[in-house]
DNA sequence: TTGTATGCGTTATCAT
DNA sequence: ATGATAACGCATACAA
């Protein structure tokens, strides 16, 4: 059975009776050999246990079927999730997924450049909005890509992400809907397309509502970050009855801040979030917040980059997945009862 | 500068005016080579861009430099801060990662068996606690592979993992220090040994501190899980003053659980945990429980996988490493004030 | 429909 | 210290 080396096309071969091209092309393009060959050739293959060496297939393509898949961190929380749909996807394909985080580091990033031409992956997933290796130099001639989350810095390459506006839009209309007009926005100042996107919705959201413009603060995306902002507003004597954030993690960090001077979610203060990260649904009170479809967005972008490498047709510059409204209990009517 | 096809060792032989017998030999084996030489090829490296096509590489050796991890669940928030181990110290010695998870399926394993065969990979690093592929078959003759968390079924492969009843103990002793004397353990009957250590560290502390076997309950690791014990520990009317529970999850329903019934955490009741998810920190309480060294696992069972592959000697074959207690707030003396 | 033969980029063996 | 060359396993152009 598994003999000390693995069987090889020439083993196949011997066995069917038949030369190595004739098992390549069994195997390749069933159609181009003949049924009772190709019966044999099977056969041979399942006596064998034959498995095509990747190596030699892809030393003699000049292209393997691994595609790179580069994070700036593969330990956030989000990553994992995400590398489901991917994984899940490329191996239904007959592809193999590669890892690799950069750790925002531009010298790994490069690193990584040679791994993948190392490696002649056939393509190219990024997490990271910019792209880890230096841009102007290798720009002009980039591998087969496809960002996840957000575009990658210098365009050109299609990303697949959620609508970042109907998520933002959904949070302000439920909190509208509750009765609140004075809804603050804890934003990251950060350039993230996606940031500045949540930004627009909560906007668009209290414009069709009629409501003026409201309390804007923009922190980093932190713990920390939400906590902060709170003080802010607190010593600013201006707070909000609601709280909407531009992620789970400011948003928890203005629960707890609000937690510590006293006050009750959702009765004193209400407050969203954004992306539905798995401790959001452990938080007291749970976290009302808009929920990326993680593995779904791995998915996509894989399927994507592999359309590419098939067809050569151009490919859709933007997917955008439907974001969905998680509802939980940080969210109630503004203290005063439901306003109109 | 980056042409539109790769260097090869012979771009790099011509421009330095060398056989590319002489490339490869400056590359492998630099004191082999004459110092002038060695030099022209470097500069010849440098300006070519040439990396090394580990497809022809692997092909030639018969072996590549990949190791394959395989996970039953890739999306579980424990992987991923392995994963940033494995990954980091995989990529110091020139190693890539890639990555597999099998679904707790065993076709899926068995394909796994198949693309470790087809890539050639160095290596296996297994996170199941059995072997995903049919075991009798290939346990006979199987890659150097190193297992994460606990040992494989079937033995004779090596992991790294963290001391379980070493965690389980330090997690009783505090119990024990605050006072508390009925302590129940909430345990999985699932047949994973680090979850037999764990009881038997509880054991072990109570035995110490010569109190007698207290009440164990066997649960599945999951939060619901908690939840029910609690409610069977109600109905039984046989309460406890803490909850030592073999997981985090299953302290989480616990917690929840005491919460519903109105109770405080840790006036009425004191709860640990074990792993520190990353949700424990966020709890209200926050958890006290044992952190596992997540990214040094990885690390370290990377580092014993490549021992293994270029020593040829025996590994090791048990690496625990030292949990840490994690003090937080879910733990408090017993409601009668500390006794004695 | 099938077989023969070449080359993909390396490394290692054997000469020199 | 260096060079010529074979072989790794496969896919395909070309011949039959």
């Amino acid at each position: 059975m598994s003999n000390s080396t693995p069987a090889t096309i020439e083993d196949v071969a011997r066995i069917a009776e038949v030369s190595i091209a004739t098992v390549s092309r069994a195997i390749h393009m069933p159609e181009k050999v003949a049924k009772s060959t190709r019966l044999k050739v099977n056969q041979a293959i399942a006596i064998t246990g034959y498995t095509t060496n990747a190596m030699a297939r892809s030393l003699r393509l000049g292209r393997s079927n691994m595609i790179l898949v580069v994070a700036p961190d593969i330990g956030d929380p989000n990553f994992s999730s995400i590398l489901v749909g991917l994984e899940n996807e490329a191996r239904a394909h007959g592809y193999g997924v590669l890892i690799g985080h950069t750790q925002n580091d531009a010298q790994r990033g490069l690193e990584y450049l040679k791994f993948f031409n190392s490696y002649q992956a056939a393509g190219l997933i990024l997490f990271t909005g910019i792209l880890p290796f230096g841009h102007q130099a290798v720009t002009a001639r980039l591998p087969p890509s496809v960002g996840v989350f957000e575009p990658v810095f210098n365009g050109g390459i299609p990303y697949v992400g959620v609508d970042d506006v109907e998520g933002a839009r959904k949070a302000v209309d439920l909190l509208i809907s509750e009765g609140h007009r004075r809804i603050a926005f804890i934003g990251d100042s950060n350039t993230r397309l996606a940031y500045r996107r949540r930004r627009l919705g909560y906007e668009a959201g209290l414009a069709a509502a009629g409501i003026p413009s409201n309390l804007v603060l923009e922190g980093d995306g932190t713990v920390e970050s939400g906590r902060l902002a709170l003080e802010q507003l607190f010593m600013r004597d201006d707070l909000p009855t609601a709280f909407m954030c531009v992620n789970d993690q400011t948003a928890l960090g203005v629960a707890l801040g609000l937690k510590a001077r006293g006050y009750e979610i959702p009765d004193d203060f209400s407050v969203t979030g954004f992306d539905d990260i798995p401790q959001a649904s452990f938080m007291t009170p749970s976290l009302t917040t808009v929920r990326q479809p993680r593995t779904a967005i791995g998915k996509h972008a894989m399927a994507l980059l592999l359309a590419m490498l098939s067809d050569r047709a151009a490919p859709e510059t933007e997917i955008l997945l439907r974001p969905d409204l998680v509802v939980r209990n940080s969210v109630g009517p503004p203290p005063g009862g439901k306003k109109r």
